[in-house]
DNA sequence: TATAAACCTTTACGTTACGTCAATGTCAAG
DNA sequence: CTTGACATTGACGTAACGTAAAGGTTTATA
């Protein structure tokens, strides 16, 4: 039986546009060709291409899938667990990634209670309903945080966001002749990073990196330390990344 | 201050070609260039820069990032928001893509039982040990199924191999003018289905199907069949997808 | 001050796995 | 014989740069 290039195309879902590429990198190349130049297929090439195929939808890559392939000594089983390696890893990148976009939204809000003032007004009115969780995600550390803050008394709120704009202010400094490593500044990027942990969300010291590079991308936040000073965003940037690599040291 | 494109480079952990190509994407443009052509940056260049980075960290693609930015009234958590649910569905398929894998190996160990009958005649000698599930991987699965079979007597196996063949032999058929969805045939495959799930790992019935393709498309399962009957491979994909079909409509 | 090292510029091709025309040739059916 | 479905090759486009190539500019040093 032969078929033409549309009736394989048909057979295996895909693109005859596929088919003509396969050929032209030499992965699956019709058996014969007609004097009229059309690709011949059989049923070897259609069990050919699905195995291509089963491959490609683990997203191997087409290079590799032919240097699999063509290998006559090829280990089925190994390049599967290999394959299954690399997704893992994938993943976990992944989920890093994930984490990192639910600190940096937890500490957006952290970070906008100093600011806005107005921000948790309608939080009292607030119910965990299935609405409101979609609305704001439902990520452990953002949802702890925020049961947490909203148990407290409206003097205890002011309180801390007063300390967290006092411990700000000494950090940033109004000496402008102090260096962003000064002990002095070191000490405040220490109890900023406490009162963090205190009053908002657990976090590692690797984290107050990001926190600290967000400060300065972010105009919004930027803004904060810039009233305070003129490049105090860029400033309290450097002094946490020197804080952070001590304290990477210091383990 | 000014800086100049390498300057700017080496601040920011990027390449000159990456920022030539901001520039020539719109997306960050040097606030001034020299009568020599050269690139001026300044700080505040930097800070976008950075901002960019921010997100390019996340995946996000550029020119999402460009229409990020652009916008004055850009909702930074909401966009963090959804882009973690995008990242969450591309976990949820690379999970789904190591399950696949996962029982593809655990399946491809299974039929191989019935092919090399030596397969297993290291197992006894086998260890648990650190080097063993490194080499092995250690897939809840094909552990499970293993541990299983490693608990049988040398005659219990055979047995199970043997009843695997019989199923088989009785799938595929040695009357050529039964279709794949004669009842008689559908029965085994349904016999051979409950085989699986009793002597080798639980799957659902789609995984069949996955698995009846896999015996087409790999030669080296392709061959059990074929030497029964011509055609038996697939033959056995036909009757397996219909089976699979049914059971799908039955529920 | 001459010269070399370092840095800058634009131009342009290569990367993956095809999608999407465009222009044209071939086959089967009515 | 026409029409429509299908075939061919060729070529450009995609995302985000890497990597030369060919040449001009700045800076440091001898």
């Amino acid at each position: 039986m032969r078929y033409t290039i549309k009736q394989i195309a048909d057979l295996a879902g895909v693109t005859t546009r596929t088919l003509r590429y396969y050929d032209q990198i030499g992965l699956l190349s019709p058996p014969q060709t007609g004097g009229n130049g059309y690709r011949y297929y059989d049923r070897g090439s259609l069990l050919q291409l699905q195995q291509i195929l089963f491959f490609r939808e683990l997203d191997v890559p087409l290079k590799e899938i032919e240097m699999i392939l063509s290998r006559p000594d090829f280990d089925l089983r190994q390049a599967l667990e290999q394959h299954r390696q690399a997704l893992e890893v994938q993943v976990a990148k992944l989920n890093t990634l994930i984490e990192t976009v639910d600190q940096t939204i937890a500490a957006i809000e952290g970070e906008w209670t100093m600011n806005d003032k107005d921000y948790f007004e309608g939080f009292d009115e607030f119910k965990y309903d299935e609405e409101a969780r979609q609305r704001w995600g439902d990520t452990d550390m953002y949802v702890q945080s925020m049961r947490r803050w909203k148990r407290l008394t409206e003097e205890q709120k002011e309180a801390i966001k007063q300390k967290g704009g006092e411990i700000t202010l000494r950090m940033v400094g109004t000496d402008p002749s102090l260096k962003p490593d000064d002990p002095t500044v070191q000490t405040e990027v220490g109890e900023y990073f406490a009162y963090l942990n205190e009053n908002f969300y657990t976090c590692e010291p690797e984290f107050l990196r990001n926190l600290g590079d967000m400060w300065v991308e972010d105009p919004r936040f930027a803004v904060n330390y810039e009233c305070i000073r003129e490049g105090g965003a860029e400033f309290v940037r450097q002094a946490v990344h020197v804080w952070v690599e001590n304290q990477a040291k210091s383990i």
